[in-house]
Parts: C-alpha cells; sequence; structure tokens
DNA sequence: CGGAAAGCTGTAAATAATTACAGTTATCCG
DNA sequence: CGGATAACTGTAATTATTTACAGCTTTCCG
C-alpha cells in the first residue's frame, strides 16, 4: 500500500533523527517536530507505517521505532526486456554506499556486460551508479533502453534523433530514428563501483 | 586516550545494536549483554566511553547514546613523501561505503593520479579501495612506496627483486633492485570508487 | 448518503530508562 | 606503600516514554 504524504513526511523525520543521533525519535520528538498537541497523533502515524510495513514497532522498548526499507543500493543485475528496471525481481542484492556521495543522487546500481565502453573506465562487471532520469544532456553518459534492451552508451543528439556512442572502437555506434525505434531514456550514470576480484 | 578492551567490547555492542535496531541500547540492555548486575556498571562504562571522546551522552534522553567515530572510509588524497599513509594530514574527507563491501575489506580510498593503469580500467581522480597488507601474491595490483611516491601498480617477482607494470603502454615498467631502491608495500587494490564528473 | 480511513485533540496510567549515591575489589604506577 | 583508575554490586528516586481510551473533523468512494 502506498504512504500518504504526510506518512511519508513522518518516515522521513524518523529517518533523519536516526541519522543524526543514531537512535529513533520519541512520539513526543515526533509531536514537537509537527506541532502535533497530542502524543496519539504521532502514535496513530506509527501504526498507519507499521500497517504499510515502512516501520517495525518494538512494544515496550523506547524508541522502538525500526525501519524496514532496505539500506544500501539495489544493485541491478540482468534486465529482462520489457519490464521495468527497478522491479524486485532484478535486485541481485545491496550495497551499503552512500547515494548521496554521487551527483545527482544515485537511484540504484547497474551492474555492466560486455567492454563497450571499455576506454571511458567502465569494465565488465562493474557497477554503473546510475540517477533515473528522462532527461539528458548531449554528451552524456546514459542508460537507455533501445527496443526493450538496456544499454550503456554515451549520448549524442543528431539532426534526425539521437546516436548511442560506444567507448571502444570495436564497437559501432547506434544511430538511432525515433520513427524506427523505440528509446526510452532510463537515467544518466553518476559514478562507479568496482568491488569484484576484477583488478 | 587509549579505550581497554573491556570498554571497547561496551563499544562495538553499542555498535551492533544500532546497527540491528537503528537506536542505541539502553543501560539495562548493556547489563544484560554482559552479565552485569548493576546498572551503574554500564552507566561507568557509558561515562568513561564519553571521556575518552567515543562516544557522546545526551542527558535525560533515554538510548541516548551517540556515536562519535567518524563512519565510512577516509579519501587520501596527495601524500607527501616519507609520511605515514593514513596520517590525518592525508585525509582529504570521507566517503560513506561499508568497508566490507570489499574483499578483503578496505582501509581506506586513495585518490589515483595519472593514466598509468588506464588500460586496467583505472582513470585519474578515481578513488582506489586499498586493503592495508605487506603482503601480495604475484600480478597484484598494489599500491607501493617507492623512494618515498606513492604508486599505483601491477605486481610482479623477478629473479633480482620486483618489477611495478602499469596498464598503459605509455608508460614503461619499474625495474627495482632491493639493493638499490626503497620499496614498501602499503596495500593491495580491492575495489574502485568513481564519483566526479568524469563520466 | 453512509461508512471507512486519515489525521488529529486530550487525558492518564503503566512501564521503561536515566542517574545519583554508597560501596567493594583488583591492578597498575611512581 | 598510597593513590588513582577500572570494573564492578546494590538501591532507589526521578524522568522519559509508551500506550490505552474517548472523541472530533475532513476527505474520499461506492
Amino acid at each position: 500500500m502506498q504512504l500518504t504524504s504526510r506518512q511519508r513526511q513522518v518516515l522521513e523525520f524518523i529517518e533523519s533523527v536516526i541519522e543524526e543521533y543514531g537512535s529513533a525519535p520519541t512520539r513526543a520528538d515526533i509531536v514537537q517536530a509537527f506541532g502535533f498537541r497530542s502524543p496519539n497523533a504521532a502514535e496513530s502515524h506509527l501504526r498507519a507505517l507499521q500497517r504499510k510495513g515502512a516501520i517495525e514497532l518494538r512494544r515496550g522498548a523506547s524508541r522502538g521505532i525500526q525501519l524496514k526499507a532496505a539500506g544500501g543500493l539495489p544493485v541491478i543485475g540482468r534486465v529482462a526486456a520489457g519490464s521495468p528496471i527497478l522491479s524486485e525481481a532484478h535486485i541481485e542484492s545491496r550495497y551499503r554506499v552512500d547515494a548521496r556521495l554521487f551527483r545527482p543522487r544515485a537511484d540504484y546500481l547497474l551492474r555492466v556486460r560486455g567492454l563497450s565502453m571499455r576506454d571511458a573506465g567502465i569494465l565488465d562487471g562493474d557497477l554503473l551508479a546510475v540517477h533515473r532520469t528522462a532527461e539528458a544532456a548531449d554528451g552524456a553518459l546514459v542508460v537507455a533502453r533501445v527496443d526493450g534492451e538496456v544499454t550503456v552508451k554515451r549520448l549524442q543528439y543528431t539532426a534526425s534523433g539521437v546516436r548511442l556512442l560506444p567507448a571502444n572502437p570495436d564497437f559501432q555506434p547506434l544511430e538511432l530514428d525515433p520513427q524506427r525505434h523505440d528509446l526510452v531514456l532510463e537515467g544518466i550514470a553518476v559514478g562507479l563501483l568496482r568491488a569484484g576480484e576484477l583488478l
């Protein structure tokens, strides 16, 4: 179930308090932060958040609010054609890396296949930090979907459409005519993480 | 001031509780974890930890233990010749990346200068995750100090000593005779992080 | 229109947690 | 030896916090 905007605000407040103080807020803290006049306002929000699966409440324990959302960035492996990139089925695991390390903020890590971007220092198996957006400047390194297939390339705008450039002379640029190809911009690359035995 | 081994145990317990539950433990939690019979045993440990700067106690607040140790991995910039690599003076900042993401565990991130390892997918400005060790297998990617200068290269053992190989034909391998050069192995590369505008 | 759900006010009891005070034992150091 | 410090036991008062109960208003939906 979706959170209401008010519930999301409360959840974000809880996250920020844990971030800053290392412990969850009390009902009274929430009351003060939102200007409520009754502890039960906070209590009901917490119950709602628990009902919707966003948090877990340890009963009897003070500051017993536990976040259920998994920390870290999701690692996306092979993406099935047609299905949304961030669906649960594609999440291999999660890596505990701060999303705000990247600018703009990273939304997920995509495991790169192949060597088409080798000369940009992106190797097979690398994890590309991706910020979700449908807009990209000319020359940006993008994650795009061409006829269902996910690919990482450099974007270039042309008179008739766009061109996707590899960074490896062994690969050919992709000329895309919007009339004949289905191009979806999934996001832009904002960083890279390499953690395997590949060094 | 140094922590005693008991104090370190208590600190580690506090860290593990925050990690697991999102809130610091109470005095009673500590009492139970260590088998104490008095809440003051926990209290005195906390006071000692605060006195030594390891934690901060928010008075009056339940579960008000705040960790002071900076999280994340230190980022090492330019290293002055002669001084230890991990000295405070070299720490540019800290990046919130889980050290255990890498195997073996990363101890710091070293900012790479130059393109001598370009063909290994390591570019100028990249952050190399480094595990401190003085031992490395043949062929390992190492961080070494040659006559005081820090460098990243591939290690190769030879009959007369070692050879440090770049991964870029524009650079020359370094032949090192232990008699004539001062070689210190600072660590081995265990990962890579790229977060700048370099994509 | 009626009923459910969100989003609150207000009160109060029960319980969880901090913290002060008074001691004890052992170890280390000059 | 004497004094400081670590590492505890034990008790109890004071505060902090959770949580139940009762009720009000607004919005959305079939």
